[in-house]
Order: structure tokens, then sequence, then C-alpha cells
DNA sequence: CTGTTAGCGCTTTCAC
DNA sequence: GTGAAAGCGCTAACAG
């Protein structure tokens, strides 16, 4: 069966031309309806399935498209890919998926073992340690669809889709203040990636609003480089604030990574939440529940980012102009409200 | 640059013929060190790189497999998926990861596709719903390299990677009952898979290993066809349990999904875990020290069963020889401790 | 309506 | 050492 029937093998079987069948398959006009019965129950009788290959690279495409995220083992990712996997898999492309792992290097690899492999085009959330986008610059520039999602850039012009960091940030913020915390800790990434910048702008800019001044001892940006470095850095933010004078009753946590180590790092270290410290954070695990206290989270609709980037780059893919004009979509974060946030105003 | 320079490219732009540009560009001993030099340098600058379709048009392989699981969106497969990435990317092969979504027919029409794509070979973890591998058989039959992972059956004679789910399930049933537990119930799925099959024996075996008396009840199958549908089953089976005249005093929960699902029925209907019910499952998550109490686990090693199915796969596809003898191999679980079943012996 | 032909980019015999 | 030519499976322009 690997011993793929193929056009020529019908031909020779029906006493047609290969042509004829090609035609047949994909039922041209030209074509009478008598052969194309003939033509068509014969393979499918004889499982013909046309090589992918061979017609990819007659027509110069190969319907696939090249995914590159940071990590495959990550929820948040996962929930993209779903989506993004899911409008693929509905205007039949495939999907080429590839990590970074964080590190530039990597994400080079991914991009030319992509290109070489005749995707057509590339969804990519850049590596954290990507500040140069001019590898990916000059494959668009070469003619290959790129779009952006989650982490975006101001680097390259494309579609880009993403969630609006600075809203949630900033109602994640307001969500702490009206529910009597003052001391608001953020902690964030050490990284220019735009999901950083505008998350802690929106946190500040809450604090601004509602005339809570900005202390920036209570910021702290860790290191995503690897596992371990974050968990250390992580730790040693949390034992720093706890040992500030004045503690901070509420943790603004950027990204889901940060978000559920630190919640493993305050049950180590036995601090209560929400009486302790309160914590809200960038999440989308589905243990939000499971959690004792139950834990409030900014939540990306994360299939949606993705659906919505496989959208916008298949329809570049498809256009037959050259696309001038790009958009970036920005999709709304909820704010789910749970224990780990209760008011301290009844308490 | 998407509109690659080809051999014909460099030949031209050399004044060479096309075969001796390809010779040089793979170090054939039939060209001279000069002309290789010349080729190569002019290779690299322009940025050549192989088409992929091309070469594996010609070669009758693609350097692809292709990869078959329930869904993307689930932290365990996410940790198998990273591990066959790994692995493949290390022998350069690129991986086509698609969904069935555990449904039976999705999963036949991402078998067409993945053998239409040309792929050298297949890692599938069957869907839930699929009881009949012949499809799969047929495949494998047509020459068609196939890796069974995670969820392995019968059916079919082929290399097979996953946990010891029978010890797993043993081993958390054990500990059990060593930590003052004599009620145990088991929530599993309504599958006929090994993996269901397996840890449902494990479970019985610890019991009667430990002469307790194994109560038919206790143990209930719920519906994995959605998650809604799961957690209704779930829902009804807790309410079920806490009903009875003898209630549990432990939950063995099979499955990552059940065991994650549980933990925020529990919270919900204010059960106290573990004094209450105590719980320990098979489950993957990162959380399982951020849960309040930490959750007591058997882990699996999905990193290294991916790795480890990969290298399996690739193996055959580069066998010269057709593979008769095969392997099924399973990994040791590992029994997380947490407070999540707690001494009841001591307390 | 059907068939012939060329060619996508590459490898690989076989001549020169 | 180098090149010409065939062919992987497919599509499409063109002939008949």
């Amino acid at each position: 069966m690997n011993n793929n029937v193929t056009l020529k093998d019908i031909a020779k079987a029906l006493n047609l031309s290969i042509s004829t069948i090609s035609k047949s398959l994909n039922d041209s006009y030209e074509i009478s309806l008598e052969t194309k019965e003939k033509v068509l129950v014969y393979a499918k009788f004889h499982n013909y399935s046309p090589n992918r290959m061979a017609k990819g690279l007659k027509e110069g495409k190969s319907r696939s498209i090249g995914v590159v995220v940071c990590s495959l083992d990550n929820n948040f990712v996962s929930q993209m890919l779903d989506g993004i996997d899911k409008y693929s898999t509905e205007k039949s492309y495939q999907i080429i998926i590839m990590q970074s792992k964080e590190s530039l290097e990597q994400e080079s690899a991914c991009l030319s073992l992509l290109y070489a492999r005749g995707v057509d085009g590339i969804l990519i959330s850049p590596a954290y340690e990507n500040v140069d986008l001019s590898y990916l610059i000059s494959l668009q520039d070469g003619g290959l669809p790129i779009v952006l999602f989650d982490r975006l850039s101001d680097q390259i012009e494309t579609h880009k889709v993403g969630a609006d960091n600075f809203k949630g940030a900033y109602n994640a913020t307001v969500h702490l203040i009206k529910t009597g915390h003052s001391r608001i800790a953020h902690l964030n990434t050490n990284t220019t990636l735009s999901i950083t910048t505008e998350r802690l702008n929106g946190y500040k800019k809450a604090l601004i609003d509602y005339g809570i001044e900005f202390k920036p001892e209570l910021v702290r940006y860790c290191d995503y480089a690897d596992t371990t470095k974050l968990m250390n850095d992580l730790e040693r933010s949390i034992q720093f604030y706890m040992s500030l004078d004045e503690r901070p009753d509420a943790i603004f946590t950027a990204t889901d990574q940060i978000t559920t180590k630190c919640l493993a790092i305050l049950n180590r270290l036995k601090y209560k939440i929400p009486e302790d410290i309160a914590i809200i954070g960038f999440t989308n695990t589905d243990l939000a529940d499971a959690l004792k206290p139950s834990l409030s989270t900014i939540h990306q609709p994360a299939f949606e980012i993705g659906q919505l980037a496989a959208r916008k780059l298949i329809s570049i893919i498809e256009s037959r102009y050259k696309i001038t004009e790009f958009e970036t979509i920005v999709l709304d974060t909820v704010l789910m409200i749970r224990e780990s946030t209760r008011n301290r105003l009844r308490a």
C-alpha cells in the first residue's frame, strides 16, 4: 500500500492516458462522465491518494504551514496550537510545528528547515531571546507570508494576532486595588518583548489612575532562559518581597509560567493565600478551580488567537495580490475572579 | 528568497552542469576539490537550501514522520510530543502532528492525509473510540512503519512504547492501603484500551494482595467522548460515592483528565482532601505542588515515552531489512507521595 | 473528449 | 572530472 498506486498505474490498468486520469480525478469538464466514473471507481477501490510531494513540487506550494513556538510542553501554547490546527485542517493545510526552546539559534534553525521544506507560510511566536527579527524579515522579503501570534513585535510589518496585554494587566491590577490591596508587587520577565512591556505598562497605568505610587522595588524581572533559573529568580524575588518592612499585600504575575511557579513557591514557604498575600496572574491553567484557594486569573483566548492567526496567514497565502495593508488584531482577555484575591475590605 | 535558488541557477551561474552541482553539494568523490569549493561557496553565499519536496519525490522518502494524538491541548500529550520532537529533530526528521480528538473517523482522516503526504512512518496513540486498528494494519502491511505509544493495543504487531500502567496502579493502590485507607474507589474510563484495563487490574491486584474485598460499586467508568460528558459522569460518580452508607475514604483516579477534573469537583462540593477523602491519580501536571493539599500522583515518564517511541520508529524506517521481531517497551511510573494521601493511621 | 509533452528540483546512471 | 539524460508523480498547455 505504500507502494502507492499512481496515476500511471491507473492509466495502464484502464488503458487511458495519465492526463486523462489526472483530469478525471480533478473533475475536469473536459472528461466524459463515463470515463470519470470509471476512473473514480478504480481509484477509490485501489485506495489511490495523490502524492503530495509531487503535487507540491509541481505547483510550487506544499499546502503546509510552519509553526514556530517556544515549546510544545506548555499549556498556553498547546491551546493556541489547537486553534491553529483546527483552522488549518479545515482549510486542508498541514502544520509543521517546531520548537525554539527560547533560543535564537534554534529558532533560526527551525525557520531554515521550514523554508527548505517549502512551507507556504509561517506562524511564529518569537523566542524570548530573540530581539532581532531580521532573518524573519528576509524570509518575508523573499515572498514567504509570515504572521506573528501571541508575542508581537514592531520590527516586522505583517499581520499580528495577540491578546490585549495592556488591558489585561490593567484590569488585573485595578481588581487588586478595588479589593483593598495597595502594595501590589509585579513579577515579570527580563525581556523586551511587547508582552512584557505592555503588561508592565498596564500595571503602572492602573496604579497611576488610582493614585497609588509606583515603587520600582516591587517590580522584579525574572530570567526566562530555563526553568531552573526562573525558579531561582522567583524564589529570591518572593523572599525579597517578604523581607520588606512594608510587605506587598498582593502579587500580579505576568505569565503562565511565573504564575504557576509562584504558587508552588508560596505554598512551599507556607504563605497563606490570600491572607498573607493575594495573587492574580496571566494563566490559562485548567486547574484554577481545583486550586485552593481557587486562583484568580487573567485568561487569554488562546484557542482563538491560534485560530485567527492561522486564518490571517492563510488569507495572505491565498491572496492573489501582494498585501500591503497589515492588521494587528488584539483580543480581549477575561478577568476570572476567584478566591486568591478575596476582598480585604469586607474581611 | 522564496524564489529559491536551485541547482539549475547555480549551474548556470558557475557554468557547470546541474549534476556537477548536485554531486559537489553531496560531497561526491567524483568532483575535484576545486570545483566543490567553488560550488559550496556560491551555494552558501546565495543561501541555497535543497528543496525537500523534490528530494523526497526523487528518493521516495520525505524524512518526515506523522504523529497522531488525541489532542494537542493536553498536558500529558504535550510532554510526549516534546520528547518525540527532540529525538526526531536530532535525527533530522520533521514531525507532522495531527489530532484525532478521540474520534475514529478523524483518526482515519489523519492517517490518510499523512499517508498521502508520504511520511516515512507513523507514531500513534489511538483514539479512545478506536477499537479497530485494521486501517492502521493495512497501512503497515503496505510497508509503512508504525509505532504505538502510550495507548497500546494487541491488535497490531509492532514496536510499542508505554508506561507500566499495571504497576503504577498497583503501587498507587498499595500506597493508599498502607496509609490506612480501605474503602478505595476507582474512577476510570469507559473504554477497552489497554491503559484502562491494566490500571483497573493493578488496582484489583493490590486489593487482593492486601486482603481487601473488591467492590464493583466502587469502580465507575466515565465517558471520555467529550469534556462535558466526562465532567457530568465524574460529578455523578462522586455524588454517588458520597451517598453510600460506607463512603469511600480514598479515590484512585486513572487518567490525567479524570484526576484534575475530580479535584475541581471535590473542591466545588466542599469536600476536604484528605480528611473527607484522599486522592491519588495518574497525572503529570506541574501544579501538583501548587495544589493544596499538594497532590499525590503517579507520574508517567512522558518525555521519555515520546523520545523512545520516536527512536524505535526511526530505527524501523532506517533498517534495511524487514523487521519481524517487535518489542514492547514498558517504562516505570513514579509514585509521588504528597499530602493528598496523608497517613490516616498516624492522624 | 482524449493524449502528448514539458517541466517542477533533485539524484543517479552512464557516456564522454 | 564533468555532463547528458532519465525519471520520481503530478499538472497544464497544447494537439489531435
